[in-house]
DNA sequence: GTGAAAGCGCTAACAC
DNA sequence: GTGTTAGCGCTTTCAC
């Protein structure tokens, strides 16, 4: 019976009869080892399942090239990933490899994230933050404290750090105007998931377009629907079954186009034509947008950009010698004007 | 002019005129240290930007965290990003974190970040292999030496290596069949970019699907396309203009969704219409093939599962000490009949 | 409270 | 060809 004890190159030394320094030339396929040595050495890593530790190599070698991490909130929507691009395209122009994970708005796993970039030498990390303005920012904290390089892609209150955001009040803003302006009078908006900051960002965009006259706006115009697909899909059907014709809206403001895609596929399913009887306008301007049959009218964020710019800002901080000032960056959103909306004739 | 030195506990602890322990105290939060200490400390490592190696804490600690790598050919895929989900939900369930990274269809990157991942001792990887049986796997022989545990989600020629895979040459066949069972005659297929080995597999399995009457075969129909969007729309427009309707093929058998997507957007400008002039049958079943307003007719790649056994394979190889034998799955895939295919009457 | 010293598992000279 | 030895930058007893 064997204790368990640690696997190191010193035991297979010892089981092989060489030296540390034998099975570590053996590891790093130096040419000055006997081949028969070398095979003995490589059959008894084998039979023991010995790994090496990646960490003692790096200790000496000095690294294990150069890379920087992002965190996103969702594997699989495009928003994230188009973003990541964007990261990943400027981090390999400058030599470095980028990293992705996603903490799926959890904010347990943000945090075991961020401690597992930092503790494995990943050189800085990109982070959509899954915080609401709590207090639950030690661990951005901790990352501070280490002089840990890092980039927000949203407002945290509570911490100065770097940041890339868009302004998501101003985004659906301009929606809401240009529906005006086509004439539309009766806007509603569907909102996203209650959890997400940006949610309350476009509700709070949506309510200040009507400010010159409050009178226009009243809180049913606001429609709690979420950004899943099955969901919205659900809720679409529901909101439209519900009421009668007279009283539908001319126009809706999604909170994002996964949210849009699938309201207008419920549309056509309740045989509600876009943009002749509603007009539809999306947030983000995901690649599904263009694509789809009736292609979405939308207001696309600089989804690439967002990426690049954090990625830029990172970097510059991970290779000054001494710490630099904290950098803030709003990026402008922009109206596609495509073919789910249109202008309504004066009645 | 000072010399450009490794800053490291040592110099903090000396400008601050204590030992490396203390340093060391501070950086791990001990309520040890006098508080005056504390930040006399703290103040010196952030005029020094100091930021302290993560590999060297992690040495003497053991453990900065159970994690797993994915190294996927695209960020903004689904199919993809939808594997790597499949695998996160299982790594998560057995405490491991899921970190991805991308080759874009680069070799050189595969190669930087298998040695990226398995320096920075994460603890195993799964590989979507850009290979194409060349001989280039070097790095993947490395990784075997040093008892690296990966699975790979294609075979590769040439090593022996866990496989997690899907059908394709059935997959493609099982369509052809479906067109063929509901009438039609005149399939072709378009085929995906030419250096990715599922693109060959496609091909075979549409061609094979001819063998019991080869006659029925002939090279025009294999049109290459590849799976840009653009491209797609564009090599579409461009194959229905130079040609006849009475050449117009009733049904074709699209690479992948992404591709079926981007030739139904076509179709709709050449006022072709789908189903009714057409029959589209796209491949892997994305989100988004599902909510197009024609719902795409598909063949399903369980990319969750492909996912989930990939990572339950490879964590099963982590957590063994002894070595395991290797493991070959391959997983089935679905016809999924939605609107974009119908039956052709018999004249 | 703080300092001194012994390692963590490996690599890289340099002997032999 | 192979063994010996001195670290890599940090953490962690254990004295003081």
């Amino acid at each position: 019976m064997k204790r368990i004890q640690k696997l190191t190159i010193k035991e297979i030394a010892k089981r092989a009869g060489v030296s540390k320094g034998t099975v570590s030339a053996v590891l790093n396929e130096k040419d000055t080892v006997k081949q028969a040595t070398r095979e003995n050495v490589l059959r008894i890593m084998k039979d023991l399942n010995y790994r090496p530790k990646g960490f003692a190599r790096i200790m000496k070698r000095g690294d294990a090239g150069k890379s920087i991490g992002i965190i996103i909130k969702e594997l699989n929507y495009p928003f994230y990933t188009t973003i990541a691009e964007g990261a990943k395209t400027y981090a390999n122009s400058k030599g470095y490899s980028l990293i992705i994970a996603s903490s799926d708005y959890n904010l347990e796993s943000e945090k075991k994230l961020t401690s597992l970039f930092s503790a494995k030498d990943v050189r800085g990390v990109i982070i959509t933050p899954v915080v609401e303005g709590h207090s639950e920012i030690e661990h951005l904290f901790k990352l501070k404290m280490l002089n840990y390089p890092f980039v927000l892609l949203a407002d945290v209150k509570g911490i100065a750090a770097n940041v890339v955001e868009i302004d998501n009040e101003r985004a659906v803003g301009k929606a809401v105007e240009y529906l005006k302006r086509n004439g539309h009078r009766k806007i509603i908006h569907f909102a996203g998931p209650p959890e997400s900051a940006h949610t309350r960002e476009r509700i709070q965009g949506f309510r200040n377009a009507f400010s010159e006259n409050p009178l226009a706006f009243n809180e049913e115009m606001i429609v709690p629907v979420g950004s899943n697909s099955k969901v919205s899909y659900e809720k679409t059907m529901k909101y439209f079954k519900s009421r009668k014709r007279k009283d539908y809206p001319t126009a809706i403001v999604c909170f994002n186009d996964l949210q849009a895609l699938a309201v207008m596929t419920a549309l056509r399913d309740l045989d509600i034509k876009v943009p002749k009887d509603i007009s539809i306008v999306g947030n983000d301007d995901i690649h599904y947008a263009e694509i789809y049959s009736v292609p979405l009218t939308t207001i696309r964020s600089p989804q690439r950009e967002i990426g690049q710019k954090a990625a830029e800002i990172l970097i510059r901080h991970i290779e000054s010698s001494n710490s630099l000032p904290i950098e803030r960056i709003v990026l402008d959103t922009e109206l596609i004007i495509r073919k789910s909306t249109r202008k309504l004739s004066i009645k």
